[in-house]
DNA sequence: ATGGCTTCATAGTGAAGA
């Protein structure tokens, strides 16, 4: 089973590259970030052609999130529970068995904004919600964009980001209290390429020179993490006409007593 | 070099992203 996560700065720009990424990687779930889409003009008739369920979340301009999936997703939830948030940045599901929780934490700005205070609440609402999810669902992915860069190997240049938004301390003490709960890193399960990324600037030909930041990840719970076969980051849509600024994520699963139909 | 690009909302520029 092949999850992945990616982040596509607008659906509606991005539909093709979205469906020549799932024509070619045929993942069983596809979490999406930034559709910047309302509801109604979500192309699920599109997708449904391509072999591929969805539930989605979305609102004018900013956010939005889906799950898109083979089969088909059951118990969905919108929103992280008992944190009041306009902002469409979480939808969950469960699929073959496998609680798929789809994030776009927080950006931040800064950290001298009101919105790195909003991102450090919002972590701490998804840490109380997980903690009680973790024991209802031992098979469990959080996927997203996380908008952290959890180690300095994670950056391209850890000494112009230190203290930044995205590397800073605290947002790095909310991952590691993800971590805490179980949850593993996928992508450092396995031996990676130095200089690995899932994030670089549209600016400055970020791309080209590898400038960038691993922000999106795919935790597992320690059940799934077991069962975890590989991870990787493919920069290929990175490089095509007018591509997102991020590259997708995807975590092979090979779950013993369990079969994929179809 | 505190910008540099891209998107969306809008109808000339501004906000936001990371």
């Amino acid at each position: 089973m092949r999850i992945a996560t990616w982040n596509v700065n607008s659906f509606k720009v991005r539909l093709p590259h979205v469906l020549d990424w799932l024509a070619t990687n045929q993942p069983d779930v596809l979490c999406l970030q930034e559709l910047k889409q309302e509801e109604s003009q979500f192309p699920l008739a599109t997708l449904q052609q391509a072999g591929y369920q969805a539930v989605f979340s979305g609102q004018k301009t900013y956010n939005g999130v889906a799950i898109l999936s083979k089969l088909t997703p059951a118990s969905v939830q919108y929103g992280l529970p008992d944190f009041a948030d306009e902002q469409k940045r979480v939808i969950a599901a469960s699929i073959n068995g496998i609680r798929i929780i789809c994030v776009y934490i927080p950006n931040g700005q800064s950290v001298d904004s009101d919105k790195y205070q909003y991102k450090l609440s919002w972590l701490a609402a998804l840490h109380t919600w997980l903690k009680n999810e973790l024991a209802t669902h031992p098979k469990l992915a959080l996927l997203g964009d996380y908008n952290i860069a959890p180690e300095d190997r994670d950056v391209y240049d850890p000494q112009a980001w230190a203290g930044n938004v995205l590397v800073s301390d605290s947002e790095r003490a909310a991952f590691c209290a993800l971590e805490q709960l179980g949850l593993r890193d996928s992508f450092r399960l396995f031996d990676q390429p130095e200089k690995s990324y899932s994030w670089w600037d549209y600016r400055m030909m970020a791309f080209r020179r590898n400038m960038g930041l691993r922000i999106d990840h795919i935790l597992l719970s320690e059940e799934l993490a077991k069962e975890c076969t590989a991870c990787v980051i493919d920069r290929t849509p990175r490089k095509l006409e007018r591509p997102s600024d991020h590259a997708p994520v995807m975590a092979t699963i090979n779950p013993r007593h369990m079969t994929l139909s179809s």
